[in-house]
DNA sequence: TTAATTTCAGATAAATTACTCTTAAATAAA
DNA sequence: TTTATTTAAGAGTAATTTATCTGAAATTAA
């Protein structure tokens, strides 16, 4: 089961981290992408057009083709990459199901999951993907020479 | 989408919250719960009996059968429920999706996800389904004179 | 120009989750 | 004992999510 995030999600922030270490400028090809994070290729190619199309990525075809993070890594977020494949749910859905949930009518770990998902969109708003990426010691980021 | 919980476990602690505000001794229906909380009646049977199998009801057929909580409702905490429905995902799964995730090799977001988890666990485990129920203000779970 | 490489696009398939239907078995009331 | 009510159990269907396949279009290098 999916935490949180669809899997999709999942592997988009794998994959905007993965780009956000790469150096400005240049093109990651989807092959490399789906075999250094272990996501199915044609997979990952869906959800990279459709960060493309939604104006995170910029793409590339051909020989020396490939994707890059269409703006400055000082300028992306991880919330922005959740929103634009998960959507807003997260933002506000009922952790029990609840059609509605609020402070007038809160179901019973209301307060507690108002607290705890504020804190990570902290995480997720005020840091850049590129310090996420730094403080990340997985092997598969590091930078190639 | 269902989030952190699937939908069947949402289902599940809505259920047990239900049955917790209940009379003791008293059996609830499939019926009367499916009504008031909205849940589909035949799965919300599936999901109740497969709490019966594991020991978290008890249940009785016929004509002023039900469901009710096996234990006293101060033995009973929602993490059983979660562990029961959804089984221990939650407590190890790495929230980025990456197979392997731990203090010496973390995701970006490892940390603020062991927080947060450890926070709602705490919730989770200390406060017994009484207390719960009686903090959550939701109309369909007052209780019938 | 040709060939190799890469994304793009659409269809399809597989897997998982959510939900429904039907019949049987148990219990209690009439 | 009969009937109504309720859970039990298994099969079946629908919807969603995840993943695959194929061919076209673009780009670059030879």
């Amino acid at each position: 089961m999916s935490l949180l995030f669809s899997r999709q999600c999942e592997y988009a922030l794998q994959a905007v981290l993965y780009l956000a270490k790469m150096p400005p400028g240049s093109m990651t090809s989807i092959k490399e992408m789906a075999a250094k994070l272990d996501i199915p290729y044609h997979y990952l190619a869906k959800i990279l057009q459709s960060l493309t199309y939604k104006g995170l990525l910029r793409s590339l075809k051909g020989r020396a083709g490939g994707f890059a993070l269409r703006l400055p890594v000082e300028q992306i977020t991880l919330l922005q990459v959740i929103d634009a494949v998960d959507g807003s749910a997260i933002k506000n859905t009922c952790v029990m199901g609840f059609g509605e949930c609020s402070e007038e009518n809160p179901c019973a770990l209301h307060d507690e999951w108002v607290r705890l998902r504020t804190g990570l969109f902290d995480v997720l708003i005020d840091k850049n993907v590129i310090q996420l990426a730094k403080e990340m010691k997985k092997p598969v980021y590091e930078v190639l020479t």
